[in-house]
DNA sequence: CCACAGGACGGCT
DNA sequence: AGCCGTCCTGTG
């Protein structure tokens, strides 16, 4: 993307946006931290990082946020580097599913999110509701997270993994989290015994790093694909959930088929870039089906 | 009161 | 390898 950007008493603006919509990657379901303050107007926190940005059509305002803080969190969080208007050119060819998903969002973008809060939160999200799922994780922050303060409102960062560890169960359970809190402790001990990273994972090659993961607690295939696509790990993982599995069996595979098969198909047809594919095809059959 | 939504685990075949 | 009962919480 060829944006242009002016930071100024700690507001930083950013011009020329293309494929880039607030609403839709904030709401597309692959984060639960951001409060929205109207249309296009959301406040949030990453790391320790606290921003409200404000979107009018090709430009949006960052505040709380100087040109620095631009460059070195919020162009990677948002992969501004990539060019999603040749993404959708590519997935489009000769496929009207995904030109009608696309054209249902075409400002849709793949965030690169800290690796063990999107664990953690897609722990939290199997067999469980979006505002389940943002309640949990406000309660989890605001108990064993730090506090920020930012225009009069209080944020907290994500609970660290040696803090989480070392948490008890009947606490955890105070996040409505119910048995998943269990595998919370367990997962948070094993990552705080043996850290990962984003470049560990993708080192070690797709199907190693889904292997790694599914051997914490609470992942099982899903929640991995999950993980390594909305970390920024591999963006060729297409996490199949109920959705996803009818969007595919509806109108590409025409009859009622197992999650594998799912994922097989996928890799088979868009490859490199099914994560893209499986996000645009996610929020449209959540929208629309 | 009941039905239902949402994935992983563990025991079974 | 695949199938299925169970787990927790909130909503209709």
């Amino acid at each position: 993307m060829t944006a242009s950007i002016i930071g100024i008493n700690n507001t930083t603006t950013v011009r020329g946006l293309a494929n880039f919509d607030l609403e839709s990657i904030l709401e597309c379901g692959q984060c639960f931290r951001w409060e929205r303050n109207g249309h296009n107007d959301y406040s949030g926190i990453v790391g320790d990082k606290v921003v409200r940005i404000v979107q009018k059509g090709d430009s949006a305002v960052f505040h709380g946020c100087t040109e620095l803080d631009f460059s070195e969190t919020w162009s990677e969080y948002f992969d501004m580097k990539t060019n999603y208007g040749d993404i959708i050119e590519k997935l489009s060819i000769n496929d009207t599913v995904i030109q009608t998903a696309t054209g249902f969002a075409p400002g849709i973008r793949i965030l690169r999110q800290p690796l063990f809060e999107t664990l953690v939160s897609f722990i939290i999200s199997a067999n469980n509701s979006i505002p389940n799922i943002r309640r949990i994780i406000f309660t989890l922050s605001a108990m064993y997270g730090k506090r920020i303060d930012f225009e009069d409102r209080r944020f907290y960062t994500f609970p660290e993994a040696a803090v989480l560890a070392e948490a008890e169960v009947n606490d955890l359970k105070l996040s409505k989290a119910g048995y998943r809190c269990e595998y919370i402790k367990k997962t948070a001990t094993s990552f705080k015994n043996s850290p990962l990273t984003v470049s560990n994972l993708k080192s070690m090659g797709y199907l190693n790093a889904k292997k790694t993961l599914e051997q914490f607690m609470g992942v099982g295939s899903k929640v991995a694909d999950c993980t390594l696509l909305f970390s920024g790990a591999y963006v060729s993982a297409f996490p199949v959930d109920v959705w996803v599995k009818k969007i595919m069996e509806e109108f590409y595979i025409k009859e009622e088929t197992s999650l594998k098969r799912i994922r097989q198909f996928a890799d088979s047809r868009f490859g490199s870039l099914a994560g893209y594919a499986q996000q645009y095809l996610f929020y449209y059959a959540r929208s629309n089906m």
